[in-house]
DNA sequence: CACGGTGCTACTAAAGCGTT
DNA sequence: AACGCTTTAGTAGCACCGTG
């Protein structure tokens, strides 16, 4: 199962892998340890994450001991057995940690896999692969490759649970008629795709759509208790687990919970749920949790508004991610929904109000008195109180007068104010209307205002019809068709708010509802006023020939790509990959897709980007891959991957690129030959924006 | 003991998805 | 398209902990 001279394991994952992963034909895989589901079911999870919670107020977050349940099926119409299993660094799982596994499957090393199924996809885990779990509700299943990573999987009729276990997955009732095996979680199209040519499959196999997650299996329970099974097979059964799981009774009377109970909340019953007076042992202390850091109190306000709003612009993605998730990433915290959504809320109504305090906020020396998120809070509520709910009156009703918002000098005096950073700290001058201060008149008097103002942006005296009226920022002043129709979509989703506006300098400001809305107008007008006189003077294609490039991209395949295919290991990139892959599993490195396809994806393909770079731009092939990097956005936005030319062409239908359509995690659901066209920028438009090809 | 903060539960509303 | 179910987000109330 080694990497080195396999290549062909590549070549045949690819095909093979993601449209079949389950129902490929063999017969001689059915070895005694032929398969192997290890399960982290959610009761698992909810327990793991109590248990983390509690680990977390006293020891820290990290680098504990928990021990869950594993089931083994070693063989087909067997009983599995059940055995613990130690994550001796919870959240973070490595097989390597259970000596079990380990010696069952003689993952000695980590050239040896096992393959895992998470989130919808199977992707190769080594006994070092490392994988965060409590960032999410799916199960983790195991099985082996006796036949290597190119061999074929098991079979369900050698797993006769499987389809039980994924059809409770998928809940009752909901099942109409007898679908294709698929594994748990997988979409319908994955279903459909296992029918099709490979070709068709790998164009189908990744979901367009946000997954719904069904009801969960737990499996360490499926043996021993078959009421539960029963309940699991139920509409509803989720609600019923959870119930089972978070109250109290239920938790003493689960024996695997109460292995986690000493790692559990110390009696400190809370809430509605049974209680637990008298046991003290588990006092926290503030100051103490996680090394001394509790969220959000103990933090600083400018890491805690960096985190919101790196949320903010993952929350533009598509599919929306949760908040959950997006918490957990962030901060690398419990997410408490409760106390999550009270600040998050707070910031949220704040920020929109009052851009110009948050981003002063920003810059807050660390470890001053005022630096920490509880001065903000303070500031803000304070401010929200005063005027903000005021704001928020007007906001939702019509005043009286049925004057718009932005026309009310009061509220354009507070937030003004509060927009020039003087929190508490009225600066009449400062109470001018905006538009009296922002029109490039030479005559208006800045000099009156606030030297607060004096920033940057403050500072410029611009017409207002030059900026952008969402983000204030300067406007192109010939647009592309692309960038207006954008413009007319979040004109739409807005309101004026002049007030809103930083320094007040833009009477045209506008807020959109969601905040988040203009996002893709503002990429768009960003990139039509830097990036392309960046092109220009980088000297990067404007216009593509992709009838020349085809044919180009064609006659690389022999020379450049066979040797690599060969072997792999000629490949930087795919170094890179495989060094990544064991450092921090084949998930987080491959994406969704199995690694024998994004070896095209990630390898070959940015390979022959980089070729047609060096060879364009005449330069070495570090330089290459800096260039490729570098022009990443420039691809992206000025070669949409919708079909339609670039929108310089006013004549051309024009196109709108989506930037929450750019996923975070690559995916290539179109074969590279396939494509309309391929340049160095277009490459990085459709997907090879990764960190996979990072020359250190 | 008061207070501020955290965490839990219950509840509601909205959105997404599958079925008919 | 309508309907029903599930999931997610948000809110309120309460209990508990730590600090002064």
């Amino acid at each position: 199962m080694s990497y080195e001279g396999k290549h062909t394991v590549f070549r045949t994952a690819v095909a093979s892998a993601p449209s079949q992963p389950l129902t490929t034909s063999s017969k001689t895989h059915a070895t005694p340890i032929a398969m192997m589901w290890q399960t982290v079911g959610e009761r698992w999870l909810d327990s793991a994450r109590e248990a983390s919670s509690a680990k977390d107020k006293i020891v820290g977050w990290k680098q504990r001991a928990m021990v869950f349940d594993t089931t083994l099926r070693t063989q087909a119409g067997q009983q599995p057995i059940t055995i613990p299993c130690p994550v001796e660094a919870f959240p973070d799982f490595c097989l390597e940690h259970d000596e079990i596994l380990v010696n069952a499957f003689q993952l000695t090393n980590d050239t040896k896999f096992l393959e895992a199924y998470v989130d919808g996809t199977w992707e190769l885990h080594s006994c070092t692969t490392s994988r965060r779990l409590v960032s999410t509700d799916e199960p983790l299943l195991y099985q082996a490759l006796p036949d290597g990573i190119q061999g074929s999987r098991i079979l369900d009729s050698e797993c006769p649970t499987f389809d039980t276990l994924w059809r409770r997955q998928r809940g009752k009732g909901r099942l109409g008629e007898a679908e294709p095996m698929v594994p748990l979680g997988a979409p319908k199209q994955w279903a459909r795709s296992s029918k099709l040519s490979d070709a068709e499959g790998l164009a189908n196999e990744r979901p367009q759509k946000r997954l719904r997650s069904g009801p969960i299996i737990d499996l360490t329970y499926s043996t021993s208790d078959d009421d539960d099974d029963d309940n699991m097979s139920q509409p509803g059964v989720d609600v019923l687990r959870k119930e089972n799981t978070l109250k109290g009774p239920k938790v003493e009377q689960d024996p695997h919970t109460s292995l986690l109970q000493s790692f559990s909340r110390n009696g400190r019953g809370r809430g509605r749920g049974p209680s637990q007076k008298g046991a003290k042992s588990g006092r926290r202390k503030v100051s103490q949790i996680d090394g001394g850091k509790l969220w959000p109190t103990a933090y600083e306000a400018k890491d805690v508004i960096a985190g919101f709003k790196t949320m903010e612009i993952q929350l533009t993605e598509r599919p929306k991610p949760s908040l959950e998730v997006l918490f957990t990433q962030t901060f690398n915290r419990p997410f408490i929904r409760s106390t999550f959504t009270r600040h998050w809320s707070l910031y949220q109504r704040f920020s929109r109000r009052h851009l110009n305090t948050i981003q002063q906020l920003e810059h807050t020396p660390v470890g001053s008195e005022n630096s920490l998120w509880p001065s903000f809070v303070a500031v803000a509520e304070a401010e929200m109180d005063g005027s903000g709910n005021q704001y928020d009156r007007d906001e939702d009703e019509e005043d009286e007068d049925g004057n718009e918002n932005d026309e009310d000098p009061s509220d354009a005096k507070r937030f003004c104010r509060a927009g020039n950073g003087d929190v508490g700290h009225a600066n009449p001058s400062n109470v001018a209307p905006s538009s009296k201060r922002i029109v490039s008149d030479p005559s208006s008097s800045s000099s009156d205002n606030d030297s607060a103002s004096e920033s940057d942006d403050a500072a410029m005296v611009i017409d207002a019809r030059f900026l952008c009226p969402y983000c204030d920022e300067i406007y192109p002043t010939n647009p592309s068709r692309c960038l207006k129709c954008l413009h007319r979509t979040t004109d739409s989703k807005s309101q004026p708010a002049p007030f809103a506006a930083l320094g007040c300098r833009n009477k045209y400001h506008r807020i959109t509802i969601p905040a988040t809305a203009a996002t893709e107008h503002c990429e768009r007008h960003r990139f039509e006023t830097r990036l392309i006189h960046k092109a220009i003077q980088a000297g990067w294609p404007r216009k593509i020939n992709f009838e020349a490039l085809q044919h180009r991209i064609v006659s690389l395949l022999k020379p450049t790509l066979g040797p690599i295919v060969d072997n792999p290991c000629q490949s930087s990139l795919f170094l890179q990959l495989v060094a990544k892959a064991r450092k921090h599993g084949s998930m987080h490195t491959f994406g969704a897709n199995v690694p024998g396809k994004s070896f095209i994806g990630r390898v070959l393909v940015p390979e022959v980007a980089i070729h047609l770079i060096e060879t364009d731009l005449q330069i070495s092939w570090k330089n290459a891959i800096q260039t490729k990097k570098e022009s990443d956005s420039y691809g992206y936005l000025a070669f949409p991957d919708n079909g339609s030319d670039n929108d310089d062409d006013d004549d051309e239908t024009p196109s709108i690129p989506s930037i929450s359509s750019v996923p975070s995690v690559p995916s290539f659901q179109q074969q590279p030959v396939k494509r309309k066209g391929l340049t160095p920028p277009l490459f990085m438009a459709s997907g090879m924006k990764d960190d996979a090809i990072e020359i250190d």
